[in-house]
DNA sequence: CTGTTATGTTATGCTGCATAGCATTTGATG
DNA sequence: CATCAAATGCTATGCAGCATAACATAACAG
């Protein structure tokens, strides 16, 4: 199977290039594409991406320590603490101590009901994509799992 | 220096979260962590990313026009001009006018081996990765292109 | 010729991410 | 108990990548 004329290579002023063989190079348009679409979707909420993610890990997760989030979402100690201050100023979350250094987080009931509206747009933006896919979602998800490590 | 991957990074505070089903999420998660295996791998050469990419788009494409590498790598024309400008700065690629206002470019000898270099280390990384997916690789590039369009 | 589009450049701002340092608390060790 | 290393959260700061706006020139279409 190579077939090499294809014709539509040159859609619009697209060179031809290597990179288009490239996993890490494809991987990374494919995630800004994503990206780009879901940004538009989480736009109307007023939620960046990363404050989106961290609504629904802390959903998912009621009462848990700040610094799990951090570690799971891989952000930052130093860049959590302003998201986190954004989203107490929101109303959207609650903190309290657990000892004297950590926090717990927890929604609140206005915080659960935007993290249902961003999920659900996040899951459509998600299903727009996955439902053209030319190879199995599980498999693919699985892939980019081992991937990440 | 650095450089080293820490042994391995235990998924320790590994919170559930419905962002693991996520292809979007997973998507990025997988594209920034060969980013940083890619970014170690250039690092030596003094060569970001995009500096790279420029290298082997023009490489592989002599004396195309600057316009034509902007929309391919999807850069900003007021972003590619200071990246050619040290391109050249560095005795890697020449221009050459083609109109009165169109520039075309091309690689120099030593802009060709440096990119051959790069072009071999991100293989490498990219092969370092793709040797242990589980599902075909060739798959894989095609749907990671349908969704980036 | 005239108005519109294309290209390249400069200046500038924003956002995400990173590092460094500090204060506090906890937990392990002797 | 006394100490010290690690963990947690916070503040301040810098930087790289990406974006927009305005401009100058040149090509193109009518």
């Amino acid at each position: 199977m190579d077939g090499k004329k294809e014709a539509e290579k040159e859609e619009r002023s697209g060179l031809p290039s290597p990179l288009d063989e490239l996993l890490g190079y494809r991987l990374r348009r494919a995630s800004m594409a994503m990206m780009a679409d879901l940004l538009a979707a989480l736009h109307p909420l007023e939620l960046s991406a990363g404050e989106a993610s961290f609504l629904i890990l802390v959903g998912a997760n009621p009462g848990c320590p700040q610094s799990d989030v951090g570690r799971t979402l891989e952000i930052k100690r130093a860049n959590l603490t302003p998201l986190v201050a954004r989203m107490k100023a929101r109303g959207l979350v609650v903190d309290a101590p657990i000892d004297g250094r950590s926090r717990s987080l927890t929604l609140t009931e206005a915080g659960i009901a935007l993290r249902d509206d961003a999920l659900a747009r996040i899951a459509a933006a998600d299903r727009k994509v996955s439902q053209g896919l030319s190879i199995d979602e599980r498999a693919l998800l699985a892939t980019l799992r081992s991937i990440s490590g």
